[in-house]
DNA sequence: GATCTTCTTTGCGCTGAGGCAAAGTCTGTT
DNA sequence: AACAGACTTTGCCTCAGCGCAAAGAAGATC
């Protein structure tokens, strides 16, 4: 596997406060994997026996309901943990990790997290404190889903997305990982019909430009007016 | 404040596994507080300056939009925890916490939070279990709200509900604090018709038997299969 | 026990958004 | 350059569930 050095990881979050030799020490256990599109992670319902690490590419996180519908829980960037089943007191994965573009990972045995949540404190307290994100995050899509019109929540889906995988180009703001109807669809809770349909009339109206698997945000303060609900139908 | 002592922590899920002098000492650090119903245990976006366990009662945790309306994100059953926010890395509670039922709860300085994590490691990793499965039910929230029509939700609710908080009646299994159609219609992103003409075709058909601020589940088998989309509307 | 307040029920009309169906477009492959 | 497969667009119809409105209980208060 070769050379894993703490470059690779220094100045992550994560790992905001530590010496460099505990860098090392992390670092120094960890495997590197290489992830094409399309590929999971980790399934759903598995034995947890990694975390991970996402160092380059985007991942999808999957929820499968009984009846087969897909539920997009969240996206992962660069620099954040996955699949830390274990410090959250459980032994399978929750849900599939699938990635959306070709991934490099770091992967480390779960069975380390115990003695890393005893050496590294802020290791564990920056872990911790991303959960607490999370968590945040699921609360706010539950809210939106409560009291959100598709079209905002379709809308706040993409600003989300634009501010965590954004790349400006000449048009606007690329969303900088392929990303079909569908996707957006299984992220707001609604068909990619309906999808469809609203990137039509927003790119009418010149806030997006869209082709396949592609968006591009236009005017992303416009856009936010529709997410918040205060652009009366046109 | 007189004579807390250990026995009222003990046998906790969260305490599982921990010393009699450690339970001595994390009991001692704490204050004993009562809550009359409807009053707030802690308000959003307030300095997280405690955390609790509730003792006695019900709490219900709500969000609410810049627009007025309410989500109930949880309900609080006596031996969980609340207001962990320093626990999670946020210095502000999320949400509001306000007494479903006149309450008891123990309050422990935030401060503590580190010193506790330090020396009690089981207590740590049983409090982070916990957040996991918050996380899990978050999630399983977003599902439910992407996935079922409104009749499933409320069924799952109500399901929940009385699992967490049932007490057996001889007609049925009561939810055992005082809840309205508002509450429900807040925990299922619906309106409070639309939760008062469900709970009355429940009745018409023996599932549930309700009243003011009052529901019991006679018949938890058939709700079920409401609630898993089994049932063809009548 | 009369009044007030809060909670609940129910009727009616409307509409946002899903289901279905079919056609169009892009990409990679042979 | 034609084909296959995957993704996207659009039209039309339908309906679950919301908004509005008004009336009906059940407690609470004095």
């Amino acid at each position: 596997m070769g050379s894993l050095d703490r470059s690779l990881i220094a100045g992550l979050s994560v790992f905001e406060g530590m010496a460099a030799a505990d860098l090392d020490r992390i670092v120094g256990q960890a495997r590197s994997m290489r992830i094409a599109k399309d590929q999971p992670v980790f399934e759903q319902e598995q034995d947890a026996h990694s975390f991970f690490l996402l160092l380059d590419g985007h991942v999808r996180v999957v929820k499968s309901t009984p009846d087969g519908q897909d539920v997009t829980v969240r996206y992962i960037s660069p620099g954040e943990l996955l699949g830390i089943a274990h410090a959250l007191g459980r032994t399978t994965y929750p849900a599939n990790a699938i990635a959306a573009a070709d991934c490099v990972v770091l992967a480390w045995p779960s069975q380390l997290w115990p003695t890393f949540a005893a050496n590294f404190p802020s290791f564990t307290a920056n872990t911790y404190k991303s959960v607490g994100a999370r968590l945040q995050d699921a609360h706010t899509r539950v809210i939106e889903m409560s009291t959100e019109q598709v079209e905002q929540r379709v809308a706040h889906a993409l600003l989300k997305l634009v501010k965590q995988s954004g790349r400006k180009t000449e048009e606007g703001i690329l969303i900088d990982f392929p990303i079909s109807r569908q996707d957006i669809a299984e992220m707001t809770g609604t068909t990619l019909h309906t999808v469809s349909r609203l990137l039509s009339a927003w790119e009418d109206q010149g806030l997006v430009k869209s082709g396949r698997q592609k968006v591009t945000v236009v005017e992303p303060h416009r856009l936010l007016l529709v997410a918040e609900g205060r652009v009366e139908k046109g």
